[in-house]
DNA sequence: GCAATTGTTGGGAG
DNA sequence: GCTCCCAACAATTG
């Protein structure tokens, strides 16, 4: 599920419910969500601490208490969610941190990733590891610099160490909508190409961010391209699908030439 | 049974 | 060093 947009509503909803309450008690459900901790140590250093206001960079949730930090990557289908203790629990709830109102929950289905502890900033810039300005602040200049390279544009866009927060949906969205080829090597982009592909990635992050995900709006590529013979929404000719970096890439053959 | 899934990492080839 | 490809992680759905 998590590309920039969701985990950006995680941080809204959280940023209302988080700050300043206080964990009681950890309990680890499934720890194979643990990254760099143990059950054991997330109790001991978390119990006591209050939480403060919440931050994201790409598709990491930074939760800083007033002790040491919280990191939630939530992989392709994790969710950390505030909900009031009595509230019904979820499937494949793996951690749940009670708090003096309420409790933080971290569901996650596939357990690609999951939850770092930090000790101060250097350790969670540590955890994170290199990681690209994020997509939603990233300005026009920077963004040209950041595809000064020969790799092909999709590959550079999902790559987290270049820009933060895009993933595969988004990607094709925004290419599609630029009407630029995914396929074309960054270095060969003209001018207009990468402005175009900025202003666009803006645009598109604005309004999912709006929605919580990257929305099936009418006229947007997400909503078709998962469809059996899938139609171009602009000009209506067949969409062409293949996979790069692994991942299913759909592009109109048409408008966004090679 | 098979393929696919909105993510990332590490290894190896070129 | 850079780029690309693959397998692996894991669990479910069509």
């Amino acid at each position: 599920m998590p590309e920039l947009p969701d985990v950006e509503g995680f941080r809204r909803a959280l940023a209302d419910t988080l700050p300043g309450r206080r964990v009681r008690e950890v309990d680890v459900r499934d720890q194979g969500v643990l990254r760099n901790t143990t059950a054991r140590a997330l109790a001991r250093n978390l119990v006591g601490h209050r939480f403060t206001a919440p931050r994201r960079h790409g598709k990491w949730l930074i939760l800083p208490t007033d002790g040491p930090i919280l990191l939630v990557h939530s992989g392709m289908t994790g969710r950390p969610y505030y909900a009031p203790s009595a509230a019904a629990h979820e499937r494949f709830e793996r951690v749940v941190l009670d708090l003096d109102q309420g409790e933080l929950r971290y569901v996650d289905l596939r357990k690609l990733r999951g939850l770092w502890l930090a000790a101060d900033e250097p350790a969670c810039a540590d955890a994170i590891g290199p990681v690209g300005p994020d997509a939603l602040d990233i300005g026009a200049d920077e963004f040209a610099s950041a595809l000064d390279r020969p790799r092909r544009l999709k590959s550079a866009c999902m790559d987290q160490a270049v820009i933060a927060g895009l993933g595969n949906l988004l990607v094709d969205e925004i290419c599609w909508q630029a009407r630029v080829n995914p396929h074309r090597r960054c270095s060969a982009l003209g001018p207009d190409e990468v402005h175009r592909m900025h202003a666009t990635m803006r645009r598109v992050l604005r309004t999912s961010v709006r929605h919580g995900r990257v929305p099936a709006l009418r006229g947007w590529l997400t909503r078709v391209r998962d469809d059996v013979n899938a139609r171009c929404p602009r000009c209506h000719g067949p969409l062409d699908r293949d996979r790069v970096n692994g991942r299913t890439t759909v592009w109109c053959p048409r408008e966004q030439r090679g």
